[in-house]
DNA sequence: ATTTTTTATTTGACACTCAAGTTTCATGGG
DNA sequence: CCCATGAAACTTGAGTGTCAAATAAAAAAT
């Protein structure tokens, strides 16, 4: 019983970060897999096509196009590959590092909000238990 | 920058289980947003299309269509409202329930999996942060 | 009784998703 | 070296989600 109240809360907190993500990216004009791209750009650094669609769980099919409306909009810059001459390297721009940095920067005051009311022992302890719940997935 | 951390564990934590979500609800034929109105509808009950429009956080618009989809998959019926002959009311068949009781177990599965390495404190913890945070927002 | 608001639907433009097919290139076996 | 195989990216078509705007019907307000 206390664990179906523990599984509710989990899913509480995921339909709220969900919908938090939904509406902070529709103010910059963006789609969510759009930012996800540029998030994971911008914490691996430049990758390949086939390793970013990896990256969000999609097929390079549906990357291509993606990557074609974030380059249309100056976010990302495709650049050939030093030694494979089919593979092309996604890089961030200037633009797309920046929106990048304030998504982020989002998404820290958010847990700052989110964090506030907890003790620093809580924090830790809550630290511990995602950090151990991310393992195990 | 313990804060730092934090955050990285609650966009790693967000990141995997909407990597989950989208992988389950894909094995059962399914998109996101139509399991989440199953979700929404086996936790509620019937609601009318506004409403349900509104507790996803989208229009009336887009859910009209979405309902005629889980309509023709029977997993959702339209009623007439009683009073309200604007309204309609969305039910669920017991398909459709089914499938929302399936869903829900797996979620309940997955939080077993996630926990099962906390000890019975850590638990207790996590289940306050996780209610103090969703307060939060 | 007339106007305004609410509710649902329809439609058009755009984006994401996947699968299937194509092109270009790399690699390994003959 | 040549060819077969595989890999990487692109293209296309069908289906779905998203929003805004327009429409129709009914309730609420005046």
């Amino acid at each position: 019983m206390e664990l179906e109240e523990l599984n509710h809360a989990i899913v509480e907190f995921y339909e709220k970060l969900s919908s938090w993500e939904h509406d902070v990216v529709r103010e910059k004009g963006l789609t969510l897999p759009q930012i996800h791209a540029l998030e994971i750009l911008g914490i691996h650094e430049s990758m390949r096509m086939k390793e970013l669609a990896n990256w969000m769980g999609t097929t390079t099919g549906t990357l291509t196009v993606l990557i074609d409306r974030l380059e249309k909009k100056d976010y990302v810059r495709r650049c050939p590959h030093k030694t494979d001459r089919r593979s092309i390297i996604i890089e961030l721009t200037d633009t797309g590092r920046q929106m990048f940095l304030e998504h982020d920067k989002l998404h820290m005051q958010l847990t700052e909000t989110m964090v506030s009311d907890l003790t620093q022992e809580e924090r830790e302890c809550l630290h511990r238990c995602l950090n151990t719940m991310n393992k195990a997935f």
